[in-house]
DNA sequence: TCGTCTCACACATTTGAAGAGC
DNA sequence: AGCTCTTCAAATGTGTGAGACG
């Protein structure tokens, strides 16, 4: 659903949603996981189409402001980051460990969420292990493509996203560049930072409305391919089930492999193969030590004696329960328990308060066990490579939030901007725009400008505050209170960890007052933007194309066709007389009308999207995409995944010293009502740090505004004075790009044009070396499962019939098993760029009284499916020349245990 | 030579199909 | 016939260590 709009790539084209779908336990039946791109689109329907009735629950006040999320398992990964977090990635694919499991609250019960999980570098800088920590010693390499993972229960109500832990274990992480099967591909010996999303998808309709994004610096991690801290190793077997071979009773342990080894050692000279020395024989040969290791002695027996699993399981497991008996155990929460190795040193303390911390969580929002934590990453202020200091905050029980709530009304103010921290590019929000755009790339701001070896990159820590709060503001007119001056570092250690506790955790409607001035007017319980620098947009940073294709046409070139951005196509406002165009109008212009001061007027066309998607390496300065005068934006990817789309702003200009961003463009932007403050860099939807890797000062990486045409994508750059005037960088990590998100409150960063600290030394550039990209092999597209996926969520509707691409037959609404729908047509220039999905206000699944009174709350089906249908592939629309840059990624993969989407917005390498 | 990555290995856990019992 | 529960094999997850690679 997401992948879409965010990340437009991921839409659906000829890849088969099939991935979209998810099996479950709990929901044993496959269930489409995401809308179709054409959910996106009926968000660009114009308002008086799809203006969702009043919706009571989305109110201001209503919890959805309070969203809160908490790390369930914050003290094992405080023990983790405490030694450094390492994690392993391999080509197959490997899981997180710890795994990423939280809570949330604050959520309407009976509104639908999708749950992302994406990981965005912290810095762009490589790793090395040495002298017992982690130095840098080099720039990061290229960007890979970014994909997401989808919670396996998504879209669920709110209701069944507070009931439970949410676990992300499934997701898995690779260093394959050409990874298959969907997985989050990561570099090795690179720091990244988990973030998880939650949108809100109660219906089409209403689509997008808010976004919230949550990172914990103690998830932080560094990937690696084997481990290099024997204390990450260690606390890894003792906390991980599946390690339990290798703890010093288990039958993996070294004296067993040794003892093994012997045995195969002694055999061969022998040379007598006795096969029961194999493995039977082990565990014999074993047994005098199973003495002094009963569980291991046990399970030997075991093994040879017919026993049931049961019995083997008492045995055997007794050791490693008992370790983890210790630790406090909290219902609901065993597994966590167990996660925590109970013969941890002195972290055992810091583990037994954490977990007393986390059972203590509760709707206040406090983070459990965040305090005090301090992780063992190279700290950005130790100058020399020795350590790099983990840039996480020390007071971490915050979690960062990017929230973004679209206000579907009109009456939001677009002028209102919230101030992000000025490390923080993240998030930037489109002012006029209702949608927010989320940055990913911003997110991760890395302080790459420390040379390789330098001192610990500056990851900031403000970036990345531990698990402080960040979210979209909604927005609101409040951006005039944000102070432009607000701290644009909160770092972590800006933020106080009291503050962000005594708060609890999250936001503070109290402390909002001062970010979100005003924001309490539209919406009280909206917390304010702490750390604005954090990234985090819920989609990773969309790698920039580059194929910057001269023959690229220019947006409007692509118009009425229902252009999958916004941007591009000015007219692609559908009217409410025009029906058929409605559909095709950009997925997330959310209310680009509806808000009243949004620059984006239908009489504006070229307002219409004040961030064009573009991928910062591609194109730049394409002619073709003149046509909107220069615009602000210099660069700005959009991605979308179901829907939402994102963009990123890339900043024109990166301080060499400072590593600061400027944007040219930011002249342009600065104009309008919208921008309350100047020089504020308006988050705008998304600098991402994609761009940040583009923007290596230059040419290339500034941009004359007008260089603007060259983007990627049919984004067209919105012409004459940007309404999102200022368009910060979101963040400092410009490696990710920022999706966009519908409704998306302008959040202002807090510091001016420059970016602070976060200097982007080594962002390679992609467009800058296009052979840097790896080449990444996608998987052959299964558009059979997708369109399935997408099928579910679009029961057929009368609208979708208008686009011809979009076969009513694809729309298997009800069935659930999935139903193919038609194929894409993928780079089939035929094809309109309309986004095909409409909604019919009919097929939205009742889970919101105010839409549908059918059912109650708590009747509503978890895992409904939803009623958006994909009709087309947004890259048809695209001009051939353009298509190229889509031409793979966007997949969605299906996996028993999860989903994942490319980000398809980058380049295809 | 060194750093990094890949692979096979053994063990532990999870998953899901097949069967039995009700 | 349908359902629940149990069993069990296969799949999956895990760290290790040797070897390959650049």
């Amino acid at each position: 659903m997401l992948g879409v709009e965010m990340y437009p790539s991921l839409a659906l084209g000829p890849q088969r949603l099939s991935d979209c779908y998810y099996r479950d336990r709990e929901a044993p039946a496959h269930v489409p996981l995401y809308p179709s791109s054409c959910e996106m689109a009926a968000r660009g329907i114009p308002p008086r189409l799809l203006q969702p009735p009043p919706a009571t629950a989305d109110t201001p006040g209503t919890p959805q402001d309070n969203v809160r999320m908490e790390l369930e398992n914050a003290s094992l990964w405080k023990q983790f980051s405490t030694a450094g977090t390492e994690m392993i990635v391999t080509k197959k694919g490997r899981r997180m460990f710890p795994q990423l499991r939280v809570k949330l609250s604050g959520l309407n019960p009976s509104l639908r969420y999708i749950l992302l999980l994406d990981i965005v570098p912290v810095d762009s800088s490589r790793y090395r292990f040495q002298d017992n920590s982690w130095q840098v010693v080099g720039g990061a390499e290229a960007r890979l493509p970014d994909r997401v993972f989808i919670h396996p229960d998504s879209p669920a109500t709110g209701e069944h996203w507070q009931n439970r832990s949410i676990s992300f274990h499934r997701a898995k992480l690779t260093n394959n560049t050409l990874d298959a099967q969907g997985y989050i591909i990561l570099h090795s010996l690179h720091r990244y930072q988990p973030r998880v999303h939650v949108i809100e998808a109660r219906d089409v309709l209403m689509w997008g409305r808010a976004q919230h994004s949550f990172t914990f610096p103690e998830t932080q991690f560094i990937t690696v391919t084997a481990y290099q801290n024997s204390k990450i190793t260690e606390l890894k077997i003792n906390s991980n089930p599946f390690a339990k071979g290798f703890r010093e009773n288990g039958m993996n342990c070294k004296k067993q492999r040794e003892a093994r080894l012997k045995r195969k050692t002694t055999s061969n000279q022998e040379e007598s193969l006795d096969i029961e020395s194999c493995d039977p024989c082990d565990s014999t040969e074993l047994l005098p030590q199973s003495v002094e290791i009963p569980s291991s002695a046990l399970s030997i027996i075991n093994t040879t004696l017919p026993m049931t699993d049961s019995g083997f399981h008492t045995e055997v497991t007794s050791l490693p329960d008992q370790t983890v008996s210790d630790q406090p155990l909290v219902l609901g929460q065993a597994f966590l328990a167990s996660e925590i190795p109970s013969t941890m040193e002195s972290q055992q303390q810091t583990t037994s308060d954490n977990n007393v911390n986390n059972t203590l969580m509760d709707g206040s929002g406090q983070m459990m066990g965040l305090s005090g934590y301090t992780s063992s990453f190279p700290n950005p202020q130790l100058s020399s490579s020795s350590h790099a200091p983990v840039p996480l905050p020390q007071s971490s029980s915050i979690y960062s939030v990017v929230s973004s709530t679209q206000n579907s009304d009109l009456e939001l103010p677009q002028s209102s901007v919230i101030s992000s921290p000025p490390s923080m590019p993240t998030y930037s929000s489109m002012p006029s725009s209702d949608y927010p755009v989320l940055n990913a790339s911003t997110a991760m701001p890395s302080s790459t400008t420390s040379p390789p070896g330098s001192s610990y990159p500056p990851i900031s820590p403000h970036l990345l505050p531990s698990s402080s709060y960040h979210s979209l503001l909604p927005t609101d007119q409040s951006q005039d209170n944000l102070s432009p001056h607000t701290p644009t570092n909160p770092p972590f250690q800006s933020i106080p960890p009291s503050s962000c506790q005594g708060s609890g955790l999250t936001i503070d409607p109290g402390q909002s007052q001062v970010d979100d001035g005003g924001l309490s007017s539209s919406n009280a319980t909206t917390p304010a933007v702490q750390n604005p620098a954090h990234t985090a947009f819920p989609f990773p940073p969309v790698q920039p194309s580059n194929d910057p294709d001269p023959t690229s046409p220019p947006c409007q070139s692509l118009p009425q066709s229902g252009l999958p951005f916004p941007q591009c196509h000015p007219n692609s406002i559908p009217t409410p007389t025009d029906p058929n165009t409605t559909p095709t109008s950009f997925p997330f212009p959310p209310s680009a009308q509806s808000t009243p001061n949004s620059i984006m007027t239908p009489s504006n066309p070229n307002t219409l999207f004040p961030f064009p998607p573009v991928h910062p390496g591609h194109n730049l300065g394409t002619p073709g995409h003149t046509q909107t005068p220069a615009t602000s934006f210099p660069v700005s990817q959009s991605s979308s995944i179901l829907g939402l789309s994102t963009v990123q702003a890339i900043p024109n200009q990166v301080h060499p010293t400072t590593g600061s961003f400027s944007f040219p463009s930011t002249n342009v932007i600065h104009q309008g009502p919208v921008q309350s403050v100047p020089n504020t860099a308006y988050a705008v939807p998304s600098f991402p740090a994609s761009l940040s890797k583009h923007t290596i000062p230059g040419p290339l990486q500034n941009p004359a505004p007008t260089s603007h045409t060259s983007y990627p994508f049919p984004t067209p750059i919105p012409s004459g004075p940007h309404p999102l005037q200022s368009l910060t960088l979101a963040s400092s990590s410009s490696i990710h790009s920022v999706p966009a998100i519908p409704n998306a409150t302008q959040i202002q960063s807090t510091f001016p044009q420059s970016y602070p600290n976060p200097s982007f030394p080594h962002i390679p550039t992609q467009a800058a070396n296009p052979s840097q990209i790896p080449s990444q092999s996608f998987p052959p597209i299964q558009t059979s499962s997708t369109s399935q996926l997408l099928s579910q969520f679009n029961p057929p509707v009368p609208q979708a019939s208008t686009h011809p691409q979009c076969p009513s037959s694809s729309n298997a609404y009800p069935a659930v098993a999935p139903t193919e729908i038609g194929s894409f047509s993928q780079l089939n220039s035929a094809a309109p760029y309309l986004p095909d999905m409409v909604l019919h206000p009919s097929l939205l699944p009742s889970l919101d009284p105010s839409l549908s009174s059918s059912a109650p709350p708590s009747l509503y089906n978890p895992f409904p499916s939803y009623s958006l249908r994909l009709c087309q592939d947004p890259r048809s629309s695209l001009h051939l020349p353009l298509r190229h840059i889509y031409r793979q990624p966007q997949h969605a993969h299906a996996h028993g245990q999860g989903s994942y989407f490319d980000l398809g917005g980058r380049a295809v390498f």
